[in-house]
DNA sequence: GCCGTTTTCGGCCCGACTGTTTTCAGTCG
């Protein structure tokens, strides 16, 4: 039987979906697929076990007809509809929707009049000249279309967080510099901290919008003009990173904020709400229908408050459930970077690091951490230098040194452990009893089977003194897919031998992600932090992580590094044993 | 295709900007 798990169905949802679009289907028939892959993809139980139990229906936007396709999927590896539609149309369309500037309209006019059917296919045509006099194509059209696919090539990966977070926050301080601002901040996927960004949704409430907008016009790195009305401006940078900056009124601001952070899901279900209430809401406020009066939009609080609810944190905001915890009064005070009493995984020169333990140990001082666990790459990781037992007796020396010192964060001696084929690791007990805190991770055999990888997984987390697997799936993202792992019997696992499975804040890792996340937390396992920092700076990594356990709905109490030292050690697995 | 305090049918969110269209469709968020 195939082996599905819930990206991998939403996937396909979302291509059949993108294929009924362009083939001119029903609105609403395929917005159910797209609102089903959503759903699915942050459901907390795996798509297999839900098939098995007959228990699909139960994902919100799944109902009989998907259920069964589903079912037929998991079954037989095909998915009735899919095959339906390509019959008709090539599924390579779905690629030429993504191209900005290209939606399903055009794309089926160029697939039915000309052919084209994929983004290389194109670029052909209009160096061949094929879309002059096309009906809809004019010259102003293909030019843009000629940027758009080059747009597509370099920025087809959508941008780490960590490396647009601090552009964003710059262009935020210019807006807020000029005159007549009297607020400005990010919105979109940024402000809900996805692990990646495909834009930057910037919005600045002024009561002088020219101004605004000339700002946006030029702002530093802008390559390209690609809109520039009376309230919006959009840009591409040189680094290809569209910026859209949206200037309104003050009393507008909170309803923009709200209307551009999103998500679509979220903005959709809560006007549906507004709907019911007699009340309609948009990017400039909360309107009664009845009368059209404006009755909220200055803050976000007053917007939601409003339509009878709390203001979900922007992290929550994916229509999974956020909506109705905020309407019963139930959201949860989820994980803040304060919260965080020291950094679970760094690397020092000893091995691949570039800072010493002393210049993590002072960063971490600066960022007013409590303590910090050096974990190092262990024997049998050689290519960066892996400890043996004598390299680990001169770092516990040099550790105990600046604990010593008694003025800074407390530093526990720790290790990054390798998980082998068989799921054994680099020291007997006799040398692992000797850590503060140990941390196990897979660092190869990307390519083996859910079973093998699975097991190797398990047979760590018996061992009694491995607190912590780290980076679990190994995924490095727009690089390297996560290993494919039995997430639910992992869970079990670590629930049941009381292991830690670290959320990797290292921006290119985020690891486990905002689904695995709440997997976790509602079997009962507990989370640890940790940057696995290369270099002292990256300790500042944290705000990602703490971003990313925050969309996975992690409250404090969830996270050992919470806890203070005494507290974090008796959790750990030494500490409990006795 | 889904769903229910307007329930088993008939809804399903809303506006800005662009280009080509001479009155509006397509795209985007």
């Amino acid at each position: 039987m195939p082996d599905f798990d819930n990206p991998a169905v939403a996937d396909v949802l979302d291509t059949v979906g993108d294929l009924l679009e362009i083939s001119g289907a029903d609105k609403f028939r395929f917005l159910s697929y797209h609102k089903a892959a959503h759903a699915l993809r942050a459901f907390p139980e795996d798509v297999m076990t839900l098939a098995a139990e007959e228990r699909l229906t139960e994902v919100p936007g799944v109902g009989k007809k998907l259920a069964a396709s589903i079912m037929a999927l998991v079954d037989s590896g095909t998915f009735p509809e899919l095959e339906a539609i390509t019959a008709e149309l090539p599924d390579t369309l779905v690629e030429l929707v993504q191209v900005p500037g290209l939606g399903p309209k055009k794309a089926k006019v160029l697939y039915e009049e000309l052919g084209v059917a994929s983004v290389d296919d194109l670029e052909t045509a209009i160096a061949a000249h094929r879309l002059d006099g096309l009906g809809g194509f004019g010259p102003k059209t293909i030019e843009n279309l000629v940027a758009g696919i080059d747009a597509f090539r370099r920025h087809r990966q959508r941008a780490l967080i960590a490396d647009v977070l601090p552009f964003a926050d710059r262009i935020v301080s210019a807006m807020r510099e000029l005159g007549g601002t009297v607020d400005a901040a990010f919105a979109g996927s940024l402000r809900r901290r996805r692990e990646t960004v495909g834009d930057v949704d910037v919005i600045v409430a002024s009561t002088e919008p020219e101004a605004v907008m000339q700002a946006a016009r030029t702002l530093p790195r802008a390559e390209r003009i690609v809109a520039g009305g009376e309230t919006k401006t959009s840009i591409v940078t040189t680094g290809g990173l569209q910026v859209d900056v949206r200037v309104v009124a003050p009393e507008q601001y909170g309803a923009a904020l709200q209307y551009f952070t999103g998500s679509a899901e979220h903005n959709v279900a809560l006007r549906a709400i507004a709907k019911g209430m007699g009340l309609k809401v948009n990017e400039y406020g909360v309107f009664r229908i009845a009368d059209d009066v404006r009755i909220a939009g200055a803050t976000e609080d007053d917007v939601y408050a409003a339509l009878g609810m709390a203001m979900p944190p922007p992290e929550l905001r994916e229509n999974t459930g956020e909506i109705a915890a905020a309407l019963a009064g139930t959201l949860p005070r989820l994980l803040e970077l304060s919260d965080i009493r020291g950094d679970l995984h760094m690397h020092t020169v000893a091995t691949d690091g570039k800072s010493t333990a002393e210049q993590n140990r002072t960063k971490a001082a600066e960022l007013g951490y409590d303590y910090i666990a050096i974990t190092d790459h262990a024997a049998n990781l050689r290519m960066v230098g892996g400890l043996g037992v004598d390299a680990l007796e001169r770092q516990w020396e040099l550790i105990d040194e600046l604990n010593s010192r008694g003025d800074g964060p407390y530093l526990l001696k720790g290790i990054e452990l390798n998980i082998d084929d068989n799921g054994d690791v680099d020291y007997d007990s006799s040398v692992l009893a000797r850590f503060d805190i140990v941390l196990a991770s897979l660092h190869s055999g990307w390519g083996q089977s859910r079973d093998v990888a699975t097991r190797r997984v398990l047979r760590a987390m018996e061992n009694p003194f491995i607190d912590v697997i780290s980076h679990l799936t190994g995924r490095v993202l727009r690089r390297r897919d996560p290993i494919d792992l039995d997430i639910e019997a992992v869970m079990a696992k670590a629930a049941e031998t009381g292991t830690a499975l670290e959320l990797n804040s290292y921006p290119d890792r985020l690891d486990l992600d905002d689904a695995h996340l709440r997997i976790a937390k509602r079997a009962g396992v507990r989370i640890t932090l940790g940057t696995d920092s290369h270099e002292a700076t990256q300790l500042g990594y944290m705000t990602y992580g703490v971003g990313q356990a925050r969309r996975g709905w992690i409250e404090a109490a969830g996270v050992l590094n919470t806890l203070s030292l005494d507290g974090l050690r008796a959790q750990l697995k030494r500490g409990r044993a006795v």
